[in-house]
DNA sequence: CGTTGAAATCGACGAAAGTTTATATCGAAA
DNA sequence: TTTCGATATAAACTTTCGTCGATTTCAACG
């Protein structure tokens, strides 16, 4: 199951109510966001100025061993809001816009009319 | 600690890095939208016309019992998404756009420049 | 009053999630 | 090929979560 294609094809929930398939890809990609230390990992990428971190420099910005940074990221990247690439012993990882901003208009609100 | 605040006060994850205590709260509203029952119930709350439901008719939406739901509309109430008010024997539910909106504008990527 | 219906709370159980230690993989370098 | 540093995977443990049945609260009504 692609979640992008899922995030795509569901409506703002101001709109109308999810059905209960796009409901769960939804759920899964927002319980990814459900964790802090996900988020903070989320937050240090996609502000990142050249767009990549290197998963060194991640690990070296928590207290939580390096097994378990490396099964946040996973996470992160089963529900397409990170890739990675690896090159020579590093590897690096950077967000996928285009999941983060389905995310976004699925929570927006029109401007009180 | 007011959740709403705490995104008020939390930059969008592209602008720059969570710190551990905005994270965590903003951890809390995302586990709250990371299950699909709840995604559905907010769903239909946030879309319905009126801007009020029925805990009744939200119970007969679903397949799962009265307490699950009951549980689960005070999870989304418990951080700020909805808010209820009860007349008589029955209890309506109605979204909190506030908080959705904020949650919006933490996953905003602006268009790509 | 006592009853009835709607919704919330409680207690318990199984499943899922987060973390750690230990181990494996992978690429580079000696 | 052996070793070393970086990252991923595996196994195990603990806690959290979703669900249910049973009970309670609350308001309206006989």
């Amino acid at each position: 199951m692609e979640l992008l294609q899922i995030l795509e094809c569901s409506p703002p929930l101001v709109r109308q109510p999810l059905d209960a398939a796009q409901a769960a890809g939804v759920a899964t990609v927002f319980k990814a966001l459900g964790d802090p230390v996900r988020l903070r990992i989320l937050s240090i990428v996609a502000s990142r100025a050249g767009g990549e971190v290197c998963v060194c420099d991640i690990t070296d910005a928590f207290e939580v061993s390096q097994p378990t940074i490396s099964h946040h990221l996973k996470v992160l990247k089963d529900v397409g809001l990170l890739v990675s690439e690896r090159r020579a012993s590093w590897v690096y990882y950077r967000l996928v816009p285009e999941t983060l901003g389905e995310l976004s208009a699925l929570l927006n609100v029109p401007v009180t009319a």
